[in-house]
DNA sequence: CGCCACATTGAAGGCAGTCAAAGGTGGTGG
DNA sequence: CCACCACCTTTGACTGCCTTCAATGTGGCG
């Protein structure tokens, strides 16, 4: 057991809410902590369920969305090992905005409310970094949405632009490769629309040469061409 | 002097966040605000300015928005008397995400970042304050993105009930009045689209005989149809 | 081998943005 | 008091992007 929550402080040293933290006090949250596997399509949790607790992706890959009257889904963030999502729903009432399923086989930390309440008294930092954790989904839903008033390609510019940032925060330049995380389907939900309008996207962009596409594997070949269409409407 | 300092700490007291704190504690943090006047038009900050503080409104009417690269402004929220805003600029980096404007003569309370971060140190539950404000806004973010993934009439029509629950958080029912906090074509900028687009949206749920519109005041006449149209892309 | 998820392409139709024009309103200054 | 102007709102016509429906191709996996 003591070896079991070893692992899981291992798992919490990781997010940057948690980064600082003395061992004692680790391994007090460690303590109440539990670890869920999903597998491939599994939900986490759904738009309105009681939230107890946030949550830490260990591994795996996840996406939060919001599913339309008519059963679309709008993805909101896709989530990576390391990553914290769910905080909001800590504070905002007791139910969560949106829903949270697996893309594949995924180990998430669950941190119930309780040991954060108590730690947050103790170090006040925490609520600080909390702080700056929300705020930070709140930086990231107000680019989406002004991502939306854009035009489709526009759109995907902008996406691979952020995603070849993400994937290689150094110097970017022509000839720059990204990998799309997530399939095209995904994406596509993620950019507000749909899989045959993304193709047609992509296959814009590299009808003008901006991009190359092999598969999943996307080349820059006009960096500055690729800024432009991201920054027009 | 004093006078003017308990004007401040009126004003503060109407902000959630600083509910339920104690006389000495409200001083120490109106020592630190500032009031500012702001006319109709005037800008309070821009996307990227260097965020000091956040901000409480006093009195008036604002908008907070996004400018596309087009010069198309897309308004993320509206802010009223006693709603707080900006909080998250204190904790993600240091710029403001987006851009504040007054929609008319306004005034509102700058409240600086150190201050406030003193407060937080000696009473613990400011910070759970916080995170419950900034949850908010990630929570009404959240729920604007869905909204764009509906047609303009579906959007207008979740808006107006929206808007007749804010109004009215009682009992809504068939002849509720509604009457709308901003002009059409501020609104139409709220709702992702332009004022040509959301007059004709208007049209088509008065043609349906959903809502009747005189000027800015709009009564519900069938309130199950407002709710079909709200919850259909 | 055959099924299934993913991806691409074509054709058709609709919703919304743009451009243009006109009516209404309130405020300002002569 | 009235004339003028700025702003708000509405309506019409047109264009274009995106969604929908449909068909085909492809790779992985049982």
């Amino acid at each position: 057991m003591a070896s079991h929550r070893g692992g899981i402080v291992q798992i919490l040293r990781r997010a940057p809410i948690f980064s600082g933290l003395e061992e004692v006090d680790l391994e007090a949250i460690a303590v109440t902590v539990s670890v869920r596997e999903v597998p491939k399509g599994g939900s986490l949790f759904s738009e309105g369920d009681e939230a107890k607790g946030f949550f830490l992706c260990a591994e795996g890959k996840l996406k939060v969305f919001k599913t339309a009257p008519d059963g679309r889904e709008q993805i909101l963030h896709f989530i990576f090992p390391g990553e914290t999502f769910a905080e909001v729903a800590l504070f905002a009432g007791r139910a969560y905005p949106a829903s949270a399923q697996a893309l594949e086989a995924s180990a998430v930390a669950f941190i119930p409310r309780e040991g954060l309440f108590r730690l947050i008294k103790k170090r006040t930092d925490i609520a600080i970094k909390l702080l700056a954790g929300t705020a930070l989904w709140v930086r990231r839903l107000t680019d989406l949405i002004a991502e939306y008033s854009k035009a489709v390609p526009s759109r995907l510019a902008g996406y691979l632009l952020a995603e070849a940032l993400r994937q290689r925060p150094t110097a970017l330049t022509d000839g720059a490769r990204v990998r799309l995380a997530v399939n095209k389907g995904e994406l596509a939900a993620h950019l507000g629309t749909v899989a045959e309008t993304l193709s047609r996207a992509f296959g814009k962009l590299r009808d003008e040469g901006v991009i190359e596409v092999e598969e999943r594997e996307i080349t820059i070949k006009d960096l500055a061409a690729l800024r432009d269409l991201a920054s027009s409407p």
